[in-house]
Formats: C-alpha cells, structure tokens, sequence
DNA sequence: CGCAAATATTCGTATATTCTTATATTGGAA
DNA sequence: TTCCAATATAAGAATATACGAATATTTGCG
C-alpha cells in the first residue's frame, strides 16, 4: 500500500503528526482560528476571550509555539501571537 | 477576539478537534493518506506495508473509525475500508 | 529602586494514549 | 463440522496529556 504510493514517500509524516497533534484541542484550534483572522492577539485578551486561566492559555501557546505553528513577538508589556504556520492555517481554513 | 469574529461562531470546536486528534498520529496519518489515494485497503496489507502488528492496525482503524473518518465493508474473508470523511481528505491533501 | 501588569514556569494529580501479548470472533473452504 | 486466514477485542504496563494552583520572570513606569 505505502511503498507504491511515490507521492507519499516524501511526506514526512512524524512532522506532521506532531504538528496536528498541537491542533488536535478545541482551545489549541479556537487559538489558532481565532489568530488566522485576527493576524496577532496577546495573552491576556486570548484568556478573557477564551474564558479560561491565563496559565493554562500560556500553556497551550506554548504547546503550538513548540509545533512551530505559531510564534510570539513582543511589543513592550505583552506578547502577540501569530500564526507562521502554512499547514496550520490551510487546516484551519478548512473549518466550517 | 473570539466572541467578535462571526464566522467561527458556527464551528464545532470539540467536533473538528476529536477529529483532528484521530489524526494526530503517525500511523493513522499514513494509513489515511494511503487510503485517501488507494480508495480502499484490507487489513493484512495494511499491517504488512507499514511493517507494524496487525493488532496495532485494527486499533488504529477502530479510532479512526470512531472518528468517522473511515469506514469498513467486508468483501468475503477480509474488510476493506475507506475513507468517508471530507474534512479529513482535505486535511491530509494538504502534506507535502 | 520598587511596584504592578503581562506572561511563563513548575508541580501534583487525574486521565488518556500507545503498544504488546494473548485470546476471541468471523467467514470461507475442505 | 473442522480448520485456517482475517480481523477484532481485552488486559496491562509504560508513557503522555490536561489542568488547576502557586510561584517566578519580565517589562514599563514612577
């Protein structure tokens, strides 16, 4: 099944894994939605609009920052995240 | 962020990432990726081509299958399945 | 410096996944 | 019916994840 299939051979499907793995939690996927839109959005407003602990939302960054599906930068007192991740967005962008 | 974009209100987050988390795994990934292109692959072979034990590929298809994103139809002695589910065929055209 | 806001990290516990091994079920053929 | 091949299920150990609570770090400002 797999060997003959050429097409899948460059797939490097562990990377991947990984990545959708990241995606695979409903506050991970309202993050990333929410920041494919957005373009940018801080910590803070992130855990207010998500209603959940800012802690736990840090963690979830964290997690994606981690997958290489997003990437925070600093603008003085607060972090604003943003998605840099092709894959990620496309995925996402399949969400209806 | 999230309560002010409209066009995420109608996602089913906790939907799309059961989904997503059936995905997230390198042998399940392969297997739906080979499927998407085989339309329909046994068990056996299935198990042979990914070199790994048959017991661990029925897992596998069971949670994928959970998911709804395969489907299984017994043609005599073996069950062949094939993949049911858009957003996962969309989802794994997407590698490269 | 010293304080407050924003964000990150750590830790403990509960729960979930993954994989292996052993066993059960199902269908076809002799 | 009996055997074999294909598939599924069960049980248990090792590992990973999730999340709350407490604490630490970083930055800007007075």
């Amino acid at each position: 099944m797999m060997e003959k299939d050429f097409s899948l051979l460059s797939i490097n499907f562990d990377d991947y894994a990984e990545k959708i793995k990241a995606l695979a939690h409903p506050t991970r996927l309202k993050i990333v939605a929410g920041l494919s839109m957005k373009n940018e959005c801080n910590v803070t407003k992130m855990a207010e609009c998500l209603n959940i602990p800012q802690p736990t939302v840090s963690q979830h960054l964290n997690i994606l920052k981690n997958a290489g599906i997003i990437e925070g930068f600093r603008h003085g007192n607060q972090i604003c995240y943003k998605v840099v991740d092709d894959f990620a967005r496309q995925a996402v962008s399949l969400l209806k």
